[in-house]
RNA sequence: GGCGUCGUAGCCAAGUGGCUAAGGCAGCGGAUUGCAAAUCCGCCAUCGCGGGUUCGACUCCCGCCGACGCCUCCA
């Protein structure tokens, strides 16, 4: 079967076919490392890690470029404001460049701990100045910018198809402008490179053919995607957010500077929203995974709710609806680890699922058939096999997982063994008021044929 | 103010112009248990409201109400 992907530029599903047979090129526009990212940011990657690992198991060979943004994005994008990393900086009395190294750690981090498969190829901004300066020169060569008193400006209205991604509406934009232009000739113009301001020294800036300062922000993705990809490579994703702006930008740089429109598929991640509000870095207070490790919850507890919803909708984050995920992820997880190992795939379970992630990339539909196999009467040894399988694309690392082997403390062991004798003698009151001491606890006891075993709760 | 998305059981969330409206969590009933826990089996929605199109709509159109997003940096 085919794999559908829904295509922003298109608007409709379509077949996915890579440029050159048997591999993929997808570029995925990165964090911008001034802070920590959040578990909203998180879910994007998520998405992506989804959308990689769903070519791999389809068996192509992917190129996945992730950009680290490490300098020149404006706290505005009026195209005025401050550089977040500059501000950054300030507030924590660090230079930018070790708040960009402390917090592009922190992100790779979180992808770790959420079993998102590193890039291929991670690419920092500021290791690529010349080819953005070139690329600047490119455009300028062709007529389609100006010069203000801050800096390079691309001029959108040269370019017909602006905003044909976001069917973006001139007039419209421009009756309902809540910003000052400024000196830009129109709303939607864009700067591609910032002078220094006079009175300041910029702890982040370069010479250039137009002066000392810095790119703007959408060159970067369009210039490092190019350089690792190509002039127009498979996949580009991001962030719903990025529509408008971000990505409409990059696609008018690209159409100026290699006439292409930059990917053939534009893959867009939907929000996480807390208290029926999006989560968001600049309001200050925000979910990290951290967060959730404070709050005894394993981070991959946070990846399975992610996979029951599809990528392309807002998904509404509660503390219930983690705990609901993560008791079903404890639940897969122990199932699986109490089959017998794993013998051989079900194809046609497989072939199921398989059919609902390729819907563009139905992980929702994809777990209803996890839990249908998993419920199924084949052999356990089948079913961990098949299990296994899909897992590859669901990113659970089912295989890695046991139980936690911990020391029971010796006072407990010595009410278990009590209970026990107590038990043998059909002492049931007494049995059951040292049932109620263990598990007050914080302890849970487990009474089979074979014996009674203990853990810690949870 | 402009543009747009969404509104499915207690919660999260799939889905389709017409078969029994996925799945998970919670809840309820049963099996099991000395009683529980764990486990297993079963049950649990007519799809925001009002119109319209259609042989037939939860699914398409219009209006209303509500929530949210973008137009400011933003995953």
């Amino acid at each position: 079967m085919t794999l559908k992907l829904y295509d922003t530029y298109r608007r409709s599903l379509c077949d996915f076919e890579p440029i050159t047979p048997g591999k993929v090129g997808i570029y995925a526009c990165g964090p911008t490392v001034y802070d920590y990212a959040h578990i909203g940011n998180l879910r994007t990657y998520v998405f992506e890690d989804i959308l990689r690992r769903v070519l791999e198991f389809k068996g192509f060979s992917v190129e996945h470029v992730v950009n680290i943004t490490d300098m020149g994005h404006l706290t505005s994008d009026g195209d005025t404001g401050e550089d977040k990393m500059e501000k950054g900086s300030r507030k924590a009395g660090e230079s930018a460049w070790d708040i960009a190294e402390r917090f592009t750690d922190a992100f790779k981090s979180d992808l770790n701990n959420l079993n998102i498969l590193e890039p291929t190829t991670w690419c920092r901004a500021t290791d690529h100045i010349p080819e953005q300066i070139a690329d600047i020169g490119k455009i300028e060569a062709k007529g389609f910018t100006y010069k203000t008193s801050d800096g390079i400006y691309f001029d959108t209205s040269k370019l017909d198809s602006y905003g044909y991604l976001a069917r973006l509406d001139k007039e419209g934009l421009a009756e309902g402008a809540r910003v000052d232009v400024g000196e830009k000739h129109s709303l939607t113009d864009f700067a591609l490179w910032k002078f220094s301001p006079m009175d300041d020294q910029r702890q982040m800036e370069w010479e250039s053919p137009w002066g000392v300062g810095f790119p703007g922000w959408h060159i970067e993705c369009s210039a490092m995607a190019v350089k690792y990809l190509g002039e127009k490579f498979d996949i580009h994703c991001g962030g719903k957010d990025h529509i408008p702006v971000h990505h409409s930008n990059e696609i008018a740089q690209s159409e100026v500077c290699h006439g292409t429109t930059l990917a053939n598929f534009w893959l867009h991640g939907y929000f996480l929203e807390t208290d029926s509000s999006k989560m968001s870095k600049s309001s200050g207070e925000f979910l990290r995974v951290q967060t959730l490790v404070d709050r005894e919850y394993d981070p991959l507890a946070y990846r399975y709710l992610c996979l029951t919803a599809h990528y392309r909708s807002d998904l509404k984050f509660t503390w219930e609806s983690l705990d609901s995920a993560s008791i079903a992820l404890g639940r897969l997880r122990s199932a699986f680890y109490s089959w017998d190992d794993a013998s051989d795939v079900d194809p046609d379970f497989l072939m199921r699922f398989s059919e609902q992630v390729e819907r563009d990339l139905n992980t929702a539909t994809a777990l209803a058939v996890v839990w249908e196999m998993a419920k199924s009467d084949l052999d356990s040894s089948v079913r961990k096999a098949t299990l296994l399988e899909m897992d590859r694309v669901l990113g659970l690392d089912l295989a890695n997982w046991e139980p936690i082997v911990e020391t029971i403390p010796e006072e407990i062991l010595l009410l278990v063994e009590s209970r026990r004798l107590a038990r043998q003698e059909k002492n049931w009151p007494l049995a059951d008021d040292l049932r109620d001491q263990i598990v007050g606890a914080g302890y849970e006891l487990d009474d089979s044929a074979a014996g009674t075993s203990v853990r810690r709760k949870g």
